[in-house]
DNA sequence: TGGCTTACG
DNA sequence: CGTAG
DNA sequence: GCCA
């Protein structure tokens, strides 16, 4: 979304008066042209020269880049480089549309004595991508590696339009039970989230890792029509339809789906006068779905986090208890509340979360409960050793009944509107030798921790969980005691939680 | 042509 | 078979 | 579906 309209650059309606002049102060003859000189790669000097004779022109040459300016030259710079430094310069809502010109077009109107029409020779060319080749004159600006877990990815994703199709057809192959596929697309759309720009043009993706035949596709019909026929057929179909229905449902997936689309099942009605057996997870999936497939907000995910904080001190007063999940992440709504509990002393968070349940349950907090906990006896290791493989986190996935927030709320309830309503809530209990493991794990997003797993394993020969590293090398656990650490054992450089949004 | 994250119930 | 990031 |  660069430049604007090709608006004739402005006749040579001359007059051509203080031409000779030596000192500055030449009047302005082109005042729709402001120009702006990069100076990296140009120099300083060169570019004092280039400016000089631009002004004794009739030039409007600024020294310092504002929203004033409408023309941007540089000297051996891409496109990108030029954007990322605009960027840096100005806050991307304060922008302007610019043009973004090579040196070329500014000799060419020294030349001619006026601006010269642009023409697409004189536009830097914006690519995100050549991997290994060179980008212009100097060496690659914008690598985008591979995995997921080297990239930065932030929530401002410039092209949901084209991820939101590849991700429909990740999901359309996971419901299919082809996960290889599935991956496959769920990698396309992280690379494209990355990107710093929308795309507008399919060279732009020249490079670009998991991109294939399939991808582009897709893509070029996108850009073209503005539709891709493969995702439009997909959304109509009786099949997918009613695989999201019923895998909506908590406790259903892909193949409980697919065996009730068999017998005739396709929505919820039929489910329910089918006489299908329904496990304890689906009966009260069927009965919160409206709830459950609502989006779950910030201001509820603290709510909730507020609570549990209640009840994990009144058990056990020093226990810290932290947001993970999406909205660590940054998101500002989810589809469940993630809270990660440790307690500073090792070993103090041993049979915390049955206690922690207990309470919920008994102030009718909970719809629905399914605890997980520590089989394993404390095994006499001191604090010092390398936790064992053997040891497991306690977790909880439950189903939380949450008053409405809203303005404080008394009464109502004759007016016949829920005071409630579910949100899934999933609890873990980590001992804090393991807690930096824990959070990385549970801070996703899903992509990026399969992507640190397969790094893990394919380039560094290591294998990476919710509760330890090890190296396979070493023969050994790699202990850690923040997120920093685990990226540094990995080789990886590290990445905040905000930019795990693969 | 095989592999695709790694646990837990 | 399902759940989780 | 994409890649080592």
């Amino acid at each position: 979304m660069v430049p604007l309209k090709r608006r004739k650059v402005v006749p040579p309606h001359t007059g051509n008066t203080g031409t000779g002049c030596s000192e500055e102060k030449a009047s302005i003859k082109f005042p729709r042209v402001v120009l702006f000189l990069v100076e990296r790669k140009m120099g300083a000097s060169r570019r004092t020269f280039l400016s000089q004779l631009g002004r004794r022109k009739g030039f409007q040459v600024e020294e310092l880049f504002s929203q004033s300016v409408t023309h941007v030259v540089s000297e051996n710079n891409c496109g990108d480089e030029v954007r990322k430094w605009l960027d840096s310069q100005l806050r991307a809502q304060d922008q302007k549309p610019v043009h973004l010109l090579d040196i070329s077009w500014y000799t060419e109107s020294m030349r001619a004595g006026h601006p010269v029409e642009i023409l697409e020779r004189h536009r830097l060319q914006v690519h995100f991508a050549l991997n290994g080749a060179k980008c212009c004159s100097k060496a690659v600006v914008f690598s985008v590696p591979s995995y997921a877990c080297q990239r930065r990815t932030t929530l401002d994703n410039h092209n949901t339009i084209l991820t939101d199709a590849l991700s429909l057809l990740a999901e359309k192959a996971e419901l299919s039970e082809e996960d290889g596929r599935g991956v496959a697309f769920r990698r396309a759309a992280a690379v494209l989230k990355c990107l710093p720009q929308p795309v507008t043009n399919m060279m732009q993706l020249r490079g670009l890792p998991c991109l294939g035949e399939h991808s582009f596709r897709v893509i070029k019909d996108i850009l073209e029509n503005g539709t891709s026929s493969e995702v439009e057929s997909t959304q109509q179909s009786e099949r997918y339809k009613a695989l999201k229905v019923l895998t909506g449902i908590f406790g259903v997936g892909a193949k409980t789906a697919d065996r009730w689309i068999r017998a005739g099942i396709h929505n919820l009605r039929q489910l329910q006068t089918s006489g299908q057996t329904l496990n304890q997870a689906q009966r009260a999936g069927l009965q919160h779905y409206d709830d459950l497939n609502l989006p779950v907000t910030k201001a509820e995910a603290d709510a909730i986090g507020e609570i549990v904080e209640e009840a994990v001190v009144s058990v056990l007063p020093d226990a810290q208890i932290t947001l993970i999940g999406g909205f660590r992440r940054g998101k500002l709504t989810g589809h469940d509340v993630d809270l990660l509990i440790t307690h500073p002393d090792e070993g103090k968070e041993v049979g915390l979360m049955p206690k922690v349940v207990s309470w919920l349950q008994s102030k009718g907090f909970l719809l629905y409960q399914k605890t997980t906990i520590n089989s394993y006896l404390e095994s006499e290791e001191g604090p010092r050793r390398p936790s064992s493989n053997m040891d497991r986190f306690e977790r909880c996935f439950s189903i939380f009944k949450l008053r409405h927030l809203s303005r404080e709320d008394r009464g109502e309830s004759e007016s016949g509107c829920r005071l409630w309503r579910a949100v899934r809530v999933d609890l873990v209990v980590s001992p804090i030798s393991q807690f930096a493991f824990a959070l990385l794990g549970w801070t996703g997003s899903k992509l990026f921790e399969r992507e640190l797993r397969r790094w893990a394993g394919h380039e560094k020969a290591m294998s990476l969980g919710s509760h330890a590293l090890y190296d396979n090398r070493q023969s050994r656990y790699l202990r850690a005691t923040s997120e920093e650490e685990i990226f540094a054992h990995l080789g990886l450089e590290y990445i905040p939680p905000s930019e795990r949004n693969a």
